[in-house]
DNA sequence: TGCAATCGGACTGAATCGATCCGATTGGAA
DNA sequence: TTCCAATCGGATCGATTCAGTCCGATTGCA
């Protein structure tokens, strides 16, 4: 029930990314250090987060990342599971693979989908703008 | 932004136990077999649920466990604070030891406060008793 | 045409999870 | 009263995933 620390990194930096002006080339280097992030980790997360399409991405030099969308249209959710995989609260609520020993009938599952849009509608209702706000 | 398998477990064991006559002494192992989940993962569960007030416990011969509380009084976020510990999106949103290199002057964190809120009351909405309904 | 800067994927150590085992405690039967 | 069986409770062990680091691939610029 809590955010690995890849995917809280994964926050504030694209919040810091959306504190620069629209279509702004930001190196993995820079966000790093105004993030605070170690400099490995900050490529590994932004080129997750880039595979999504959360960030567009150019190589060699004179390279870096933009948001792909207007801040406003990223949500919390995206970032989450850009960076965990998809939100689920449980491996039977997010289809196949089920290896849960009550299969077709446990009566807790329907229960649980329910709680897990709650939790993935309080991620969505989170713009990224509202992140990027200063406080 | 998923659940352990241990607190699934625990909820489900949880919703098993409420659907007992109220006072009715449960053996770890009885649950285990109604719920599938291995007896010594069981065993474990349900003495950290006991630890945490959720359970009642009697040792012994002819001991086991009953709900501390009616399962009407009993939600999902104690459930899985019992078994994950306290609920907290990012480890700066519990206190003290936020190693974060923003420390106090972080633009995100008062935004988590606000998402990590809306997880945790969606988590408390779901009683033990509504879980515990047949479908 | 070569160089420097940047992204992208592979690899390694560490922490936590999940499961198992054995000792401690209690109630009941002989 | 004494022993035995049943049950909880804490300590231990392997496996999975996480977090971080390193090196190769790609691109623009001088």
């Amino acid at each position: 029930m809590r955010l690995t620390s890849l995917a809280d990194y994964a926050v504030v930096m694209m919040a810091a990314a959306a504190r620069h002006p629209t279509g702004a080339r930001l190196s993995a280097g820079l966000l790093a250090g105004e993030t605070g992030v170690p400099l490995a980790t900050a490529q590994k997360l932004m080129g997750r987060l880039a595979a999504s399409g959360l960030l567009s991405s150019a190589r060699g030099s004179g390279g870096g990342f933009t948001l792909a969308r207007e801040a406003g249209g990223i949500t919390l959710a995206d970032i989450i599971e850009a960076v965990e995989g998809p939100i689920a609260m449980t491996n039977c609520v997010d289809g196949k693979k089920s290896d849960c020993a009550l299969e077709g009938n446990c009566r807790v599952k329907p229960h649980l989908s329910i709680v897990n849009g709650a939790v993935r509608g309080a991620l969505q209702g989170v713009s990224l703008a509202s992140l990027a706000e200063v406080k």
